[in-house]
DNA sequence: TGTACATCAGTGAACGCGCGTTCACTGATGTAC
DNA sequence: TGTACATCAGTGAACGCGCGTTCACTGATGTAC
């Protein structure tokens, strides 16, 4: 072994190849492991095995990166709840099944907080606006980002009549209020040392308060 | 003028007289004005006219700084709890006012991180468990810490029969996490360019939400 | 009341770290003819 | 199909920054006698 630290991804020529998807992925795995505060620059080109400022030629800055991972980051969430509604059973009954909907985007967002902490906490900090909540970069599989996710299955319980119509506006920013609260005190707040089977209860109680809060 | 920067306090004696409050102090002007990774040691010594090592005659390190800052700006939050709750009126009917007390913890825990964002975001992000919610030093004017006050104003609902009994455990976390959740999505989120009177009745709906969520 | 001395609370200089970013450069690629 | 050359995507070295922290030190304080 020769001496000094390898890139991690060795290269034949003196072009990368693609360095731009080499820096993102090596960025996610940065948020993956530190949350936003570790997507730094030199990090990302040290993984890609490349010299640090060769990221100027795919990025503009450091802010810029950090932008693409949250969105990356944003659609992990997506997957996480659409792995969840996937698991709803097909319910004779509408209402009941559109109430279950809105609980697995809840759920799926918490699992995915509490599954990958340092993601999510990159999804979720740093984009700096409600008008990128829609930004296609952060759609899962399924083709939706999450706040889109939540916005159908909300749509739905409007639909089998589990919630007056106007009520619904502005009401995808209570329940997201409510789990995202769980979630970042979970993470990085007060609750962080709490025992896994208390998560587990208490993030099904907050559902229940949700979906009564929501009801009327 | 001298050339240089001068020394925020200008001191006459070697020995400073209580370094040990200037620094807190410092360090709680730091997090005001930048959130808890703006709270750094030189940044305190220096506005305290000190060397950077002065520090470690008053806080084994950084995160010993940090932390009694976090302690100070909690404190902050709980005289904004107790200023809401100082409004509200002498009603006759014992579960309006029950009702009305726990409204205005929530208020004031809003109010607070809109009016003090670093302090705020300092405060629950920081101290590392709830075991530490109940440290002295975090305690508002009353006497009393944020998470008291919230439990305070939950025990009189139940008191007053605006809670079952055996729904008051954890309800203390499941309002904190609505509450937090929003005032986070405002500070740090996608919510952050929402305009004051939109945030304004979102304060309120989630209050709504919460109320109806806990009552079952 | 005065003095010797231990203790305490600061100083000054330096260390190593990792970061973002800029500069002038060069090897590789691909296109026009 | 072959060659000249513009363009592109990297390199290497360096910059300045601010941080936390350690070292040996010295000025001020207070206590014992």
């Amino acid at each position: 072994m020769a001496p000094g630290v390898l890139p991690e991804t060795a290269r034949r020529t003196y072009h990368h190849g693609d360095l731009h998807s080499a820096l993102l992925d090596a960025g996610v795995e940065l948020a993956r492991a530190g949350g936003p505060e570790a997507v730094v620059l030199r990090g990302a080109t040290r993984a890609a095995g490349v010299a640090p400022n060769a990221a100027y030629r795919h990025f503009a800055d450091r802010d810029a990166l950090l932008g693409a991972v949250a969105l990356r980051a944003q659609s992990q969430v997506a997957a996480a709840m659409e792995h969840e509604l996937a698991l709803v059973g097909a319910c004779a009954d509408p209402l009941t099944r559109a109430r279950a909907a809105v609980r697995a985007v809840g759920t799926g967002y918490l699992r995915s907080a509490r599954a990958e902490p340092g993601l999510f906490r990159t999804a979720f900090t740093v984009n700096d606006d409600l008008r990128h909540a829609a930004d296609p970069a952060g759609r899962g599989p399924g083709g939706r980002t999450p706040f889109e996710l939540l916005g159908d299955a909300l749509d739905g319980l409007v639909a089998a009549g589990g919630m007056a119509p106007e009520h619904r506006r502005g009401a995808d920013l209570l329940a997201w209020s409510a789990v995202h609260g769980l979630a970042t005190l979970l993470l990085t707040g007060p609750l962080r040392s709490l025992d896994v089977e208390t998560v587990e209860v208490l993030g099904g109680r907050l559902l229940d308060m949700v979906e009564r809060g929501l009801a009327s």
